[in-house]
DNA sequence: CCAAAAGTGTTCAGTATACACCCATGG
DNA sequence: CCATGGGTGTATACTGAACACTTTTGG
């Protein structure tokens, strides 16, 4: 598989093509230190000096574009297990200069540290990033990370995918946080446990958190981590 | 622009390639007859006896995709003005038996009888087909138009794109037929005139309509045909 | 005993739903 | 005068929003 691409990145013109090359970009997100961040690699190109952008690459002939899309994350930033869905496809002719590349971007979402980024060649490294705090991003990756904020958003309304942002055992408050964070609002905690815990989606764990010096929470965990469309907030 | 677009057609290969084919298929929506329907193109190709296509086609270089589909719509179908977004990209690499092509769907919507398809070369002829009515048809062009009746239907619940399936003027009771017809679920008349009026979209216009053995209807129009979020049902 | 986060119910307002009859017209 | 679709209001249930104090622990 590895060989085919680096066919195709040898051949890779500095013009137009007849043909599009096809990428994949993926947006991963993850929560951590109270901000929604998304993990981005640092380019080592003269063309892009001191510029991020979001993991991702070509597709392969014989490739799914899911497929392609997991195998770049697992590549560049060895995370495996994130949940990801398509997001859009931008293919504007001068998205990148070196040529007619059409990409098709992927949102991720993955539980805080439940893997470890590690810089993989052709990249100086690899960093989460705030998405209110992004550095210099090449290409139109800085409005595929908007398109991907705003979907994300939109389907924490309506749907259940919070689950693939906490981890495994988690509180109710880490999950209310989860919520205000990437909503960008503050939310009444009585409601959300009220309307939260209707919803059946959680059960309760018989330990507890311990940590700080206040009253151990209620661990919880998703039932079923399969996406539904439900009514949230 | 249509020469190379021609210029690719032959160098078309008949396996797959390095480089992707990219192209672009519209499903165009209409409600008439009361039924929801999708406009399909007969093809002519030995490949597919009697099957049925998506309007669509190949993107040329320096094309933007939205642009794409917005031609193949006006070449292929004689449609223009239609409201279009796009939808979701399928890539795999078996949907189209004569090589790699990814192609980016776009759903449209357009008011019934506001143009008048008519048959290009290459296509035997081009109809109407109600969604639930599909004839045999190509690619994973059934899929495409699956997921399309989906997103219209989600849409249709949370924004105000109705607009664009509508003829500029019309009755309360022809807009709420549309939604019915779409959404598959009857609607209370006292209760969707209430609370579409007070949306503050339409305004009133000063003619009735006439026709029928009945009351003239007051015909209303869209203040505004802008996407817009906003709950409606 | 103090600080810190966990946990818990009720009231109110606004919205969604259910429901049945008279009106204006053409034929 | 009759068939057809146009047009109207009210009562009830439900859901979202606002709001403050007690509990349990670590230090």
């Amino acid at each position: 598989m590895d060989k085919i691409i680096e066919t195709v990145m040898e051949k890779y013109p500095k013009k137009s093509f007849e043909y599009a090359v096809v990428a994949v970009d993926v947006v991963l997100f993850t929560v951590v230190r109270n901000k929604l961040h998304a993990l981005l690699l640092e380019l080592d190109r003269e063309e892009f000096p001191n510029m991020w952008a979001l993991p991702g690459g070509l597709v392969a002939p014989n490739e799914k574009l899911e497929q392609a899309a997991e195998r770049h994350l697992r590549e560049r930033a060895n995370a495996t297990n994130a949940h990801i869905e398509q997001l859009a496809t931008f293919g504007d002719p001068d998205r990148d200069p070196t040529g007619w590349v059409v990409s098709v971007a992927y949102m991720g979402l993955i539980a805080p540290h439940s893997f470890s980024p590690k810089t993989s060649t052709r990249y100086k490294s690899i960093e989460w990033y705030p998405v209110d705090e992004l550095p210099s991003l090449a290409y139109d990756h800085q409005e595929i990370i908007k398109t991907a904020v705003e979907r994300l958003q939109g389907k924490l309304s309506y749907t259940n995918i919070i689950y693939s942002l906490v981890p495994e055992e988690f509180t109710l408050s880490e999950l209310q946080n989860s919520y205000e964070i990437i909503l960008e609002k503050e939310l009444d905690k009585r409601n959300f446990r009220k309307k939260f815990l209707s919803l059946d989606l959680l059960e309760e764990l018989p330990k507890k958190a311990s940590g700080g010096a206040h009253r151990p929470a209620v661990l919880y965990r998703f039932t079923e981590k399969t996406p539904q469309i439900i009514s949230i907030l």
